[in-house]
DNA sequence: ATGAAAGCGCTAACAG
DNA sequence: CTGTTAGCGCTTTCAT
């Protein structure tokens, strides 16, 4: 018999009994402690603590109608990518005492759906979404309906939605004029669906390069799509790209997840990084600059996109705004090799 | 003038009123279908997608009294560890078709109990939380008022409470073992403040192990706090331990985090590793064997941890359980050198 | 300073 | 099969 027979929660009214007073005297305490005399409040203050009494969240919401929260949806937890973006909402948020709830779609639109309707259902402030899908209209049902709510790492398609982004075109863009700039012709590109935007993007931005440096993507890029967009996929992606025929000179990808998993590979397969294939990540995670091969990748200003972001979300004047900030590429002897 | 302006949510009774039925039995649709005529079913229908209706989750709740979600508490969303357990709870919890709502306390009670409170009042089925206190007291009120409570990485100190957690002491003690085995005599460890307990689990390992081999903690063991368990700490304390009067010989890190902060600072301070400092790491994450110097570090079972931290969380039978899984040491080159 | 009472949106009896 | 109604726990006028 370890657990105590968990009894009904107390209630604002068993305090009022307790205490003997009315429930709106209680609910004075608890709310403007000042419109109640010294004495009642020290009774009730009693009777709270003696019951254990903590307000029922959803009757009060119930009256108030909304919250002090924020909810965030990002893509995967487990990306520092994306962590640290959440830890730059976290610190804004907590600025303006609001509370942050995290979620992750995992990728798939209808846990993105179920997340945002529960959050939507219990009332927070806004919420601040990767979207996991190209089609954004869901989320502009919930703008009409009263919720903001501000894109994450992806700009606004429509002016009726905040967004805080980063230049992906301008990301690959630069990385691949950097790979061009060292002589590679053929460069593969581990990328994930273009369903996602991010990878539709990059994508672009490496096109947009390629053909601006007077080469032809048809040849001189092979995409290859991953399933998921971490060392695994990394892993499985260079084994395709080794196996290729004519075999690329470059690899870039999409993220720093991936770039760990094409090391690995690489180093297991014995390929020279750079030598017999250059490394190009994508984020600039806390560890891109240590590994065995310091990697080239594209900076983000993760923890400023977060802040951002719960900017837009506080805003008292519940402006609507597009930002776009620039990533920066980082080159590191994964490309240049050593010295 | 880009805003609509946010009318009032619709809510039951409008859709009742524009369905031409009663509030009953738009529930009724909502909840039981099955109850309800085709034809009034499809009018109730027709009527909450005209007027964009979500049901209020407030209302529902305080009516139904608890809901399909549970809360995790972390010390901090951007450290690898902690998200790879989200992923493990997140995993587990998808099966049951719950929802996790992920928040970090950032090592300060305060915060973890405005979460706790937070998801108390939205009524979460129960919780799971890496506690920033020694003291599980609150845990135990909590759980007394009939919410499920589950100690993340951190064997709980009392019977009432389930707990999931990893055996700290064995996974230093085998760390300590293994320096000791290759002569070390003199071992500096970067911890965080032994009122996190992970962190006075390791301490004591650590002497435990060093006491079994003669050798004396007093002399062998320079413990250096560190403010943040992350990179930025474990820079911090290797300058102190670069500027010790008597050099220890090898390094020993609270985390990943905090061996990367402090591979980063020997290779700035030109000393090699492991010949001038050997390091090791713990939590063995995604990277840690990809690093310039593989790093030696304990490996912990994270996606079981958070797996079953959720199994218990979930159990029919609200049956507590203490669960220790045991780490393991991977040695790599941070500590053994190259071949 | 305190109490009484209405009502937030919803569900679950209970009638019909 | 559908309507009516009593609360869930709380906040907030409005009286006193």
């Amino acid at each position: 018999m370890t657990t105590t027979a968990p009894r009904r929660r107390a209630s604002i009214s068993d305090v009022a009994r307790q205490a003997k007073v009315s429930v709106g005297t209680v609910s004075n305490v608890l709310n403007r402690p000042d419109r109640v005399s010294p004495a009642t409040r020290e009774r009730v203050l009693a009777a709270i603590d003696d019951l254990a009494f903590v307000p029922n969240g959803s009757a009060r919401q119930l009256r108030a109608g909304t919250i002090t929260t924020a909810g965030a949806i990002v893509l995967d937890v487990s990306n520092p990518f994306f962590t640290d973006v959440a830890r730059g909402i976290e610190d804004r948020l907590e600025e303006a005492d609001y509370t942050l709830m995290l979620a992750s779609s995992d990728e798939k639109p209808e846990r993105e759906a179920r997340y945002l309707r529960l959050f939507e259902e219990h009332g927070v402030q806004g919420v601040m979404v990767v979207p996991a899908t190209p089609d954004v209209e869901h989320l502009e049902t919930l703008r009409a309906r009263g919720l903001r709510v501000v894109l994450l790492d992806r700009p606004s398609p429509v002016d009726t939605l905040s967004s805080v982004a980063v230049d992906d075109r301008a990301g690959a863009a630069a990385a691949a004029r950097h790979l061009v700039d060292l002589g590679h012709e053929r460069i593969a590109f581990l990328n994930g669906p273009h369903t996602i935007r991010q990878c539709a993007d990059r994508s672009a931005g490496l096109h947009d390069a390629l053909v601006e440096l007077g080469l032809d993507p048809a040849e001189a890029l092979v995409e290859i799509t991953i399933a998921t967009l971490n060392a695994d996929g990394g892993q499985a992606g260079t084994e395709q790209v080794l196996a290729l025929a004519q075999r690329p000179t470059a690899t870039m990808c999409v993220n720093d997840l991936t770039a760990l998993g094409a090391l690995r590979t690489l180093r297991a397969a014995d390929v020279p990084v750079p030598s017999g294939m250059a490394v190009v990540g994508y984020d600039d995670v806390t560890f891109a600059g240590e590994l065995a091969t310091p990697l080239t990748s594209v900076r983000q200003p993760t923890h400023q996109l977060g802040h951002r972001a719960a900017d837009l979300l506080l805003d008292p004047d519940d402006v609507v705004e597009q930002v776009t900030f620039q990533p920066e590429l980082v080159v590191r002897e994964s490309t240049t090799g050593v010295g």
